[in-house]
DNA sequence: GCCGTTTTCGGCCCGACTGTTTTCAGTCG
């Protein structure tokens, strides 16, 4: 798959640009072109091979053929040409918080800086004094800037960020002047890593909330101090940024300040088309009188188009879709009838079969499936055959307590090196459902680990296949695996995949949700919980699953699917 | 560089905050 190459090379292409100070727009064409690519549902190759890539949005002619020798060579001659015309390092300084475009040209250009740590030597040797557009505040902000690229200032993950995100909301929503207080950015969106966290307030006054936001005990350094808008780091080095509006602006705010950026774009185009203006504060006609703008909807309707969830505001279909009234009806949380993924004190898990099951009950499920690790995963204290019929018994029980809750008796069964499975097919038939994955042998070339998951799938009594790809956020890379023929391979044979909620994995992650499904094959949202405290975990899955575009139809772990699941093929 | 039931050329989203500036460029989202 190369689309993330292509995405890469066309953003670079876009900064050099930018700092080269060529024409803008051409710049947003890269910019766009990149994320579009980014994060579409099908290989960049594909879309080569079939002619069509001047129908995707955003690519014409000259793109197109970028594209293509990409695909063909793997690199791209006008990107490598456009790179020798720069200082090698440059693009390196963009990294900095408070480094733009114009800022790195001029160090790179004028100073001969050539990289992160060229740059804290000059401002040591203190090179920078006396530029011109330079002065001390500057060249405090850039070391500052410096010192947080160099502590390693990642995206966080959804989950961490909701936390942090929470307690700013509630310190906020204390605040007497404080009507109403909302998380927005790539939060709202549910995007699997966030880099900062986006906070709406409405309030009568927006003074004293900035005054209240800064001065919170968890504001560690403030950034920006604004009469709207402000923006700190946590001690952590998380930018939180906080706009105030009055409530006649709601909509048209939390629209701005969900995105994403394209999305707006796209919408403010639209507007302009009638000789209107979308900014954060409203609709506005060419009097600049206020059309609407107190809640989302209403802007939306005036633009003609349907309601668009956040989670697909990404601007990679959803405003055309939206436009002819053809927007998914997206899965929600009620459309999941059950957890098939999770753990009891029989593997590796820390509750008891009866307590998860209480869990997935309380959870509002009508079943769950407790699927232990099988015998060879030692480390997780895979569950041995001659112990099975003891576990049958104990599910059982718990099935004729909890009526008519259901428990499943299932499995997680490694696949082994050589892709057979860990318990033999007799074994096998005897579990209610049977999830296979990979534990081991992550590092094998593409071929062979392919090759193991789609001889999985042929299993005849494998219901799902868990976390497809294996990456584990900041831990280890998806395996090197071919998805397509997986995608192939599990609709031939029937074969659910699953969205691992685990906030770590999120895998499938949204792009390769929406793939497959657009493969035709069907999903199971799970959480791979370990206690029972961990079933909430089904939200980020979930995220992943509307991000991806999934409908209720293609969603394995709805009432009728279970039904079918109990006998498979 | 893309794009078009007003266009194949001439447009291209919009505003807040900062720092270094006497009116605005740069950065950010």
């Amino acid at each position: 798959m190369k689309n993330e190459l292509v995405g890469s090379i066309f953003r670079d292409i876009a900064r050099i640009l930018e700092i080269k100070g060529e024409n803008r727009f051409r710049v947003r064409a890269y910019d766009r072109a990149a994320q579009v690519i980014e994060n579409l549902g099908e290989d960049v190759a594909h879309a080569d091979k079939e002619g069509t890539l001047t129908g995707i949005p955003g690519i014409g002619k000259d793109l197109a053929a970028k594209i293509s020798e990409i695909v063909a060579t793997g690199s791209l001659k006008f990107y490598e040409d456009l790179k020798k015309t720069l200082p090698p390092g440059t693009l390196e300084l963009l990294t900095i918080p408070s480094v733009g475009p114009k800022t790195a040209q001029l160090l790179a250009k004028d100073l001969g800086v050539k990289s992160v740590d060229d740059l804290e030597k000059a401002i040591r040797s203190h090179k920078l004094d006396g530029i011109a557009g330079i002065k001390a505040r500057t060249i405090e902000n850039i070391e500052k800037g410096i010192a947080l690229v160099k502590s390693g200032r990642e995206r966080l993950g959804l989950a961490q960020a909701e936390s942090i995100a929470r307690d700013f909301v509630r310190a906020l929503e204390r605040l007497p002047q404080v009507e109403k207080v909302i998380c927005a950015g790539s939060l709202r969106r549910q995007k699997e890593t966030v880099r900062d966290i986006d906070i709406l307030v409405i309030a009568t006054d927006a003074q004293p909330v900035m005054d209240a936001f800064i001065a919170l005990p968890a504001a560690h350094t403030t950034q920006a101090w604004g009469s709207t808008k402000s923006s700190i780091r946590t001690a952590e080095g998380v930018q939180v940024d906080c706009r105030v509006v009055d409530k006649r602006s709601f909509g048209a705010a939390l629209l701005y300040f969900t995105g994403s950026k394209g999305f707006n774009v796209r919408l403010r185009q639209l507007a302009q088309k009638t000789r209107h203006k979308i900014n954060e504060y409203g609709v506005f006609d060419r009097n600049e009188k206020l059309v609407c703008g107190r809640t989302e909807e209403e802007i939306f309707r005036f633009l003609k188009m349907q309601y668009v969830a956040p989670e697909l505001r990404e601007d990679t279909g959803e405003i055309e879709a939206a436009l002819e009234g053809s927007l998914p009806r997206l899965v929600e949380a009620p459309d999941i009838k059950g957890d098939l993924h999770v753990h009891s004190d029989w593997s590796d898990g820390s509750n008891t079969i009866e307590e998860m099951a209480m869990a997935g009950k309380k959870a509002g499920y009508s079943y769950i499936g407790i699927c232990d690790h099988s015998q060879s995963l030692k480390v997780a204290h895979g569950v041995p055959v001659k112990d099975l019929a003891k576990k049958r018994r104990q599910i059982d029980a718990v099935n004729r307590k909890l009526k008519p809750f259901r428990v499943l008796f299932g499995t997680e069964v490694d696949i082994d090196a050589d892709g057979t499975l860990d318990y033999p097919d007799d074994i096998l038939k005897q579990f209610d459902v049977v999830i296979a994955a990979i534990h081991t042998g992550m590092k094998q070339p593409a071929r062979q680990i392919t090759r193991r998951i789609l001889k999985a799938c042929e299993n005849p009594y494998v219901h799902i296949i868990a976390h497809p790809t294996g990456r584990l956020r900041g831990v280890r890379d998806a395996y090197e695996i071919d998805l397509d023929e997986v995608f192939a391979k599990a609709k031939e044979t029937n074969t659910a995949l699953e969205i691992n909620s685990y906030p770590d994995r999120m895998d499938l992650n949204d792009i390769n949700c929406r793939r497959a499904q657009e493969a035709g094959v069907k999903i199971c949202i799970n959480t791979d919980s370990h206690s029972a405290d961990q079933l909430g975990f089904i939200r980020f899955g979930l995220a992943m699953a509307r991000r991806g575009w999934l409908t209720p139809s293609s969603l394995f772990n709805n009432e009728d699917a279970l039904a079918k699941l109990l006998r498979k093929r």
